[in-house]
DNA sequence: CGCGCGATTGATTCGGCTCAATAACTGTGG
DNA sequence: CCACAGTTATTGAGCCGAATCAATCGCGCG
């Protein structure tokens, strides 16, 4: 990890208005701006390891990020991504345990770390700050609900065509029109629970109807419409 | 909806240890208690339906709930269980949108109902308890992240096994040592995500190996080591 | 240009779902 | 206290979605 570069102070930060700390008096922001510490990572690298304690949080200033479970046999499973404007690393250091899922770079990731102390004293004194977070929190939690009543009920058929629509609105499209996230297939079978053959033929399927265009790993949406049809997406 | 009933004020309350409200400073508790309406439901009403706006919670003072989705198909998903001592519907109090899971009584529930105004306040004024309430979330995004692991990950079989060793922590065991809760096999099955008739067959070879007893609808465990095997279940 | 990972496709197997029929249980009213 | 009706639990048969195993292809990169 190398230390500083070209992030800027949080004030000024652009990221910062689809952060946790959008609505913060300037007086917070510059304490967190004074103790924070850039810090950048390569594609692969974890900011975090499944298990481990945390001692504080990371605010992503650019970059894409996957959260990653091991499960059984050593499987892994995203359980959800992140990407610039995103607390990383809140939920453990709050609830005191340990990280529930590693959290690795999908990219080249450049983030802001911020020591615990930090965080537990704005959560002493600014109401604002910590309605935030619980709000982030709450809302995550419902996305949490969502997201198991789909692994439990929806055919992997399903499950697919909704991770691609969710893939797209979370990362947005590169300059070609395909999906801006750099995923192999085994990583999107490891978030719909499936098995990466499966993604394939699914994802040929939806190629053929004419749905999607591939290139190599890439994946372009051509149809948004009759994927939420087959997903059963019916809000977003 | 009947309204007081022997329900103690807050600072007498025996549940108040395993609530959020364990250790809030008591002006604040007095002000909860005189803000509070007691009420009671019969097994089977619904204290939230799924999709509505809340503008309030319920802290559970005695009985057994169920939050539970309607997924594709208006199949039940049971996303988790509730008992005394449980704040309910704080999450969508608090991220502002709309509950995420309908809350079903499995037996008659007696509940304190807090209006949203009051929860406000305290988050403005009370930090310990707004500390509390973010721990409290993140830990249960904790758990989600578990059970999303679960559902992708393993068979109907080990969830089955883990299912049950988690109702029994989670509602202990009568009299006759068979798990205190009252489920249909079909809930038991909405919770794994599964068919009943699986559930049912599953049950059954758990019998016949001596794992468990069965007597009418009720669960009794007579192994739960093995049980824990089966579910690759580590930490409990 | 060749190496190697990742994508693709085919064949086979199997876990779990569905449909259908029957048995056991729960509560209710006589 | 018993009989009846409506649930809920159980069991069997057959089918289907998806996993696994085994090649092969193709692209990106040194």
């Amino acid at each position: 990890m190398m230390i500083k570069k070209d992030i800027p102070s949080c004030e000024n930060c652009d990221t910062r208005d689809s952060s946790i700390f959008a609505n913060i008096p300037s007086n917070s922001i510059k304490n967190i701006s004074n103790s924070k510490r850039c810090v950048h990572f390569k594609k692969g690298q974890e900011l975090f390891h499944e298990g481990v304690n945390v001692n504080g949080v990371y605010c992503i200033h650019s970059g894409k990020l996957k959260f990653a479970r091991i499960g059984v046999e050593g499987k892994e499973q995203i359980i959800r991504f992140a990407k610039s404007g995103s607390i990383i690393g809140y939920r453990s250091l709050l609830s005191k345990e340990t990280v529930s899922a590693s959290v690795v770079a999908l990219s080249d990731v450049s983030a802001c770390y911020i020591p615990k102390d930090v965080i537990f004293k704005m959560i002493s004194n600014d109401t604002q700050f910590t309605s935030q977070l619980l709000m982030v929190a709450c809302h995550e939690l419902g996305e949490a609900s969502k997201i198991i009543t789909n692994l439990a009920q929806k055919s992997v058929r399903e499950r697919l065509a909704e991770v691609l629509l969710i893939l797209q609105a979370t990362f947005g499209k590169d300059d070609s029109g395909f999906i801006d996230v750099n995923l192999k297939r085994e990583e999107i079978a490891s978030v719909i629970g499936t098995a990466t053959e499966t993604v394939i033929r699914f994802l040929s399927e939806f190629k053929s109807d004419g749905y999607i265009e591939l290139s190599g790993a890439r994946i372009k949406l051509l149809h948004l419409n009759k994927l939420a049809d087959i997903g059963s997406v019916y809000d977003y």
